[in-house]
Formats: C-alpha cells, structure tokens, sequence
DNA sequence: CTACATCCTCTAGCGACTAGAGATGCAAGA
DNA sequence: TCTTGCATCTCTAGTCGCTAGAGGATGTAG
C-alpha cells in the first residue's frame, strides 16, 4: 500500500486541502492513519468518500444530510427511504428557489430597463428599491 | 413628532428588531436620537431607509452594494451609472445561479425518478453520489 | 546538505445575522 | 401604589462551511 498524501488526497477528490481537515475534524471523514512524522496517510476509500461529500455539497446537501446519507452508504441493508427523502427536500428545495430567483430576475430587468442613465433622482433601480409598492412582481 | 420605538420600526419596515440594531451597528442606519430611558426612537425617514435595506437584502444585494446604494439615494445628483452597475451586476449573478439550478434540478430529479425504494445498494441516489461519471449533467 | 514544497496544529475571520443572559423601561390593571 | 408582564437595553457567543495566516516540522530533489 503506497501512502497518499492529503494534498494528494485533495487533488484526486477535488476538495482543498484544509476542506479535507475541516471534514475530518467534525467526524465526517474518519481519522486516517498517519505516517512516522506525523502526517496523514490516507486510502483509496477515502478518495471516495471526499468525491462523493464533494459531490453531494455542489449539489446543495447541507453537512448533516450528507452525514446521514454517509451512514446509508456505510450500510447497504438498510432501506433507501431516508436517502430518497433527502433527496426529494432538496429538490422541492432547489425548485422553490428557481421559482425565487425567476421573480428576482425579471424585477431585476425591469429595474435595469427603467434606468435612463442619468441622475439618481430620476434612476428606476434606486426608485424601485424605496419603494416596494411599485414591485410589479409580488414574489415577497 | 411622536416616537416610533424599534419594534414600531420593525413592524413597520418588515426588518426583525435585532437586525435594525445589526444595520445600525454597522452603519447603514444612523444612530437614532434616545429616550430618556434610552431606548431608541426612530423618525419616519429611518423607516422607509430601512425599508429600502429590506428591499435590496431581498433581491440578493450584499450589504456593501446596499450601502454604496444608500449613499447614492443620499445624493440624488450623482449620476446613477453606478447604481445601473450595481444591479447589472446581480442580474447576471442571478441568471448565473438560475442556470446552475437547473442543472441542479435535473440531476435531482433523474437520483429521485431512479430510485426503486428498496434497499440502499440498489439505490440511485447513493449511487449517483458516489460515482460523478454518472451524472447525465455536466454542471461541474 | 541545502532548498523548497508540503505538511502539521492552532486560532481567528468571513457574511449576515440569530440567540441568549441579565438588567432596565414602561404602560395598564387591581 | 404596586405589580405584572412585555419591550427594550447591552453584551457576548453561536450559526454554517469553510478560508487565511502564524509558526513550526517533515519530506524530497538536486
């Protein structure tokens, strides 16, 4: 078995190297073992494991749903209705932010559009910004 | 002039009490005038600045855009070139993040479609997670 | 043997709040 | 007047998920 170094370890994976610390200092990546000198000496499991915690933070999981979703990982016996359950929170979760950031985007043009270039007092985005009432997309 | 207390302000501006002493704290709220009990009494310009903050923190401005903003509706005869940047600026973030989420959303929804409900080692959403070559959407 | 990159631990900082402790202030009812 | 009870005050510390930096040890190539 040849050791892998964290920085190693960071590049195959794709998360920095202090980020690998970080998730083991709070439990989410066990200890690895370490060499005479005291430096981490990581395995190609744990390779994976960082790529799928990578994975799943550019998906938007927060640490503690990755956390269970490890646990389920780590034991495949189990039913999948907790991962399928987390799986579905975020989606509903990312879809309602679409939905947020559609309103924005289109009161942000509005905005934009408004704007005659010229001086402040007669600007639409710090006008539309005082006052909500002119808000032509109730999203809030 | 009657006083408007913080939590007057606060219902009014839709800002929680804590967070107008936050915006005042750091300065985007001038310190208001105090009672003789010292507690804090707003005037109805506080208000509509506070409003304004609200509005912005909405739309996803940043406190330090919000706060070139504020200065820039201090001054109303500046020119408004930089309050048009500002909010092109979040306008292709925006759109940027809407784009992300969407792929988001797919990959979600291909995990959550995929999943037979049965037993984790079966289970697409682990499965996807653990192996990122699966991933149908190259969003990252 | 000497450079130099990489590694170690530790603490502190980011943004934008939020929560809580413990001490006052204030308005209304008995 | 007294009391009840909510609102307010200041202050510190916590949230999340890292990121930066100090100051030192280790590992490797020439």
């Amino acid at each position: 078995m040849k050791k892998i170094t964290i920085g190693e370890a960071a590049r195959r994976s794709g998360v920095k190297v202090p980020t690998v610390r970080y998730y083991e200092s709070i439990g989410l990546l066990a200890a690895p073992s370490r060499s005479d000198g005291n430096q981490r000496s990581f395995e190609p499991a744990d390779i994976n494991r960082l790529a799928f915690i990578r994975h799943a933070r550019e998906l938007g999981f927060e640490i503690e749903a990755i956390r269970t979703l490890l646990t389920l990982q780590d034991d495949p016996h189990q039913s999948c209705a907790s991962a399928d359950a987390i799986a579905k929170a975020r989606l509903v979760e990312v879809e309602q932010r679409i939905r947020s950031l559609m309103a924005l985007k289109a009161e942000l043009e509005t905005m934009v559009e408004g704007c005659g270039h010229g001086r402040v007092d007669q600007c639409r985005v710090i006008e539309v910004l005082a006052d909500h009432g002119q808000c032509t997309h109730p999203h809030h």
